[in-house]
DNA sequence: CTAGAACCTGACGTTGACGTCAGGTGCAAG
DNA sequence: CTTGCACCTGACGTCAACGTCAGGTTCTAG
């Protein structure tokens, strides 16, 4: 399959695609006219790349961990990497639940003085 | 307090402060000489800020926001952006508790391997 | 009163993950 | 064979959240 292609199965942008190309993220064969060919397997690869994104991590840690993750052996170095990550990660997810709960508490105060009519006017009070 | 002793107290730095302000995110009092002002308050904001940044919000989110967030009033149109975030985050949550689960799924697999003794040579196999 | 630390504004620099544009090439259809 | 869409490289643009530097002012300790 060609770029196009890939990037339509994976909804990632062609200029994205080169991009992960460049950073080592993923590999592609070519045509003779130099276009190129990917295998089946990058649609899971690619979105394995956009989680890892997602997660927080840069395209120089991705790198240096996706080989590993994919076939799932690691040396000692990397191992202790990985578990950096994976710990960095559980702090961020602590944080975000957090987060969702404190907004969850403001969501069910607004909607409770929602009730009781009391709206609230733009910038009003600020920190004094 | 003035602006470094407030970045001091939170663990931000004076410009990230400033651009708070600048965003509206943060007001400050001035002296008469024009220098900023903080009350006692504004270390509680400053790390509420922090926070809603790491949940991935905007500062124009968060600008939009925080008014409702710091006195539990929103008009139904702000509530609906409340709960639109809050959905946003609980999405983001189970995105990396899966990653999280991937990675631990990888570790321990690295770490089998690593106890048999089958180390992860550097891009030896990119995909096809 | 004076040194110097802390502060001010304004403006340009940085970084990551792409977007976008220019100018040229590959390739399948008719 | 030529039309035209998909693709190529290379290079500059963008955006957010600051960093950093210049040149000047304010505040506070002695």
């Amino acid at each position: 399959m060609r770029v196009g292609e890939l990037a339509a199965r994976t909804g990632v942008s062609v200029r994205a695609l080169r991009y992960y190309e460049e950073q080592g993220l993923l590999t592609a064969g070519r045509s003779p006219g130099g276009q190129r060919h990917y295998a089946r397997g990058a649609v899971d690869r690619v979105v394995l790349i956009q989680r890892l994104y997602a997660a927080g991590l840069s395209s120089r840690t991705i790198a240096e961990l996706l080989p590993c993750v994919v076939d799932g052996r690691a040396t000692p170095d990397l191992l202790r990497r990985l578990q950096t990550e994976r710990d960095r990660l559980e702090g961020r997810i602590r944080d975000l639940l957090e987060v969702r709960d404190s907004l969850d508490g403001v969501i069910g105060a607004a909607a409770a003085n929602e009730r009781t009519g009391a709206p609230c006017e733009r910038s009003t009070r600020v920190s004094p």
